[in-house]
RNA sequence: GGGCGAAUACCAGAGUGGCCAAAUGGGGCAGACUGUAAAUCUGCUGGUUUAUACCUUCGGUGGUUCGAAUCCAUCUUCGCCCA
């Protein structure tokens, strides 16, 4: 894998990047659309290509572990093939199961031990078997597994926590190095960035996986309870320490304005389930602000969905018609809110990007802040 | 014409003497959602701007009772059965 430098702004540590991988280039800053079981739900690939313009989408390594399967997924010759997406695929470890799941795990030193949500079973997850399904799933970036832990943790359990994630990974990577991929093209893996809203930790955190040399790294253990202004703190103290030649991951984030405070701050990559299940949940993010569709105020409103929308459902149905899908639990609600919401995050980054490299970031991010979180 | 049954909040429907402004579901209104156990979850849904408070409600009217959505009488409407 390979990463460009494109251009940086004044008065911004924001930057515009491109990546290269064995399906395809990824131009950054990027938002990278979720597709935990292999499918971007609600949305056809086709709309995820032409309309959205996705240029990668996550996967998830428990997910895909308990359904289809590794067998499966092996005999289908990767996830690109079975589920036919063929652009770059990333996928997350597991690790924030690690952390969703809470009550249907328990952690050791050798890695950590799941119920399954659906039927119950036990399964283990190894910082060297989860890079061994990730082969499997052949996904283009493989994620470290880590713990997550919660925003508000103590500094005696972040600690802890932190080292824990730190021998996983050291685990992990050396597994990553010994083996190669099962389809022929190589795949990359991103060591993760913890510590909590323990700055020191963080640091700690950033020098250690800075050293590894990866083709990526990612920042993760945000949004997961702190208020905002900590996941910005520890976005600007890790990434003083991150190789800046290196594309930088923020996991999970977010809302709008959180993934441009997080471009300004050096992030080129971000990932998060809210235009896809905040859309399923009647919620749109437009770029003048956010719209829930089931309120009553759009009952009579037959104007389009949003007449400067990045998609083509934006013009294609009313106000008044989304609403009466959501009232009604039409199935076409759902995806017309989720390609919206999609279409409409990656039109961002990609506004973000352009005005990034003509030099003007910095205002019109300003800008974009003040309106992005008005209620419609 | 006769017999039986039923009428409860926007709808459906519990409740059959005090713990009832009245279960529950639907509908309605609003909110939440951040590396997806989420087409999910939460709150409100008679009035009084707030209320552990008061007021007005359970087809109509009139009774019984300290107290009635609940008991009695009668009327009205609806359903089923018999003629």
């Amino acid at each position: 894998m390979e990463f460009e430098l494109q251009a940086t702004s004044a008065g911004t540590a924001a930057r515009a990047g491109l990546i290269t991988t064995a399906h395809g280039q990824i131009e950054t800053p990027i938002f990278m659309p979720v597709g935990t079981v292999g499918s971007v739900k609600a949305v056809h690939f086709r709309d995820m290509r032409d309309d959205v313009k996705a240029q990668i989408i996550l996967g998830n390594t428990y997910h895909l572990y308990l359904r289809p399967g590794v067998d499966v997924l092996r005999k289908a010759g990767g996830l690109h093939k079975f589920n036919g997406w063929d652009r770059p695929i990333l996928t997350d470890s597991g690790g924030f199961q690690v952390f969703s799941l809470s009550q249907n795990r328990k952690l050791t030193e050798e890695g950590a031990r799941f119920r399954s949500h659906i039927d119950g079973s036990m399964h283990m997850f190894t910082p060297e078997n989860v890079v061994d399904i990730q082969r499997a799933i052949g996904s283009d970036i493989m994620m470290a597994l880590d713990e997550c832990p919660p925003g508000t943790s103590d500094f005696a359990y972040a600690r802890k926590s932190l080292d824990l994630t730190l021998r996983w990974l050291d685990r992990g990577f050396k597994h990553y190095q010994e083996t190669e991929g099962l389809y022929g093209y190589h795949q990359s893996y991103f060591p993760i960035v913890q510590g909590c809203t323990y700055p020191e930790l963080r640091r700690e955190s950033a020098r250690h996986i800075a050293a590894l040399g990866a083709d990526g790294n990612a920042i993760g253990g945000l949004a997961v309870g702190e208020p905002a202004e900590k996941m910005y703190e520890m976005i600007e103290v890790v990434n003083e320490i991150l190789p800046a030649d290196k594309p930088r991951y923020l996991m999970g984030v977010g809302t709008p304005v959180n993934i441009l405070e997080a471009i300004d701050r050096g992030v080129d990559m971000m990932d998060c389930v809210m235009p896809t299940r905040n859309g399923r949940n009647g919620m749109l993010f437009t770029r003048h602000g956010t719209m829930n569709m089931r309120n009553k105020k759009w009952a009579e409103d037959f104007s389009p969905l949003q007449e400067d929308g990045a998609s083509w459902v934006d013009r294609a149905y009313s106000k008044a018609y989304v609403r009466h899908l959501f009232i009604a639990n039409e199935l076409l609600a759902l995806e017309i809110a989720s390609q919206h919401n999609l279409a409409f995050y990656l039109w961002l980054v990609g506004e973000a990007r352009r005005h990034i490299m003509a030099g003007d970031f910095a205002s019109w991010k300003a800008g974009m802040v003040e309106v992005l979180d008005r209620r419609l």
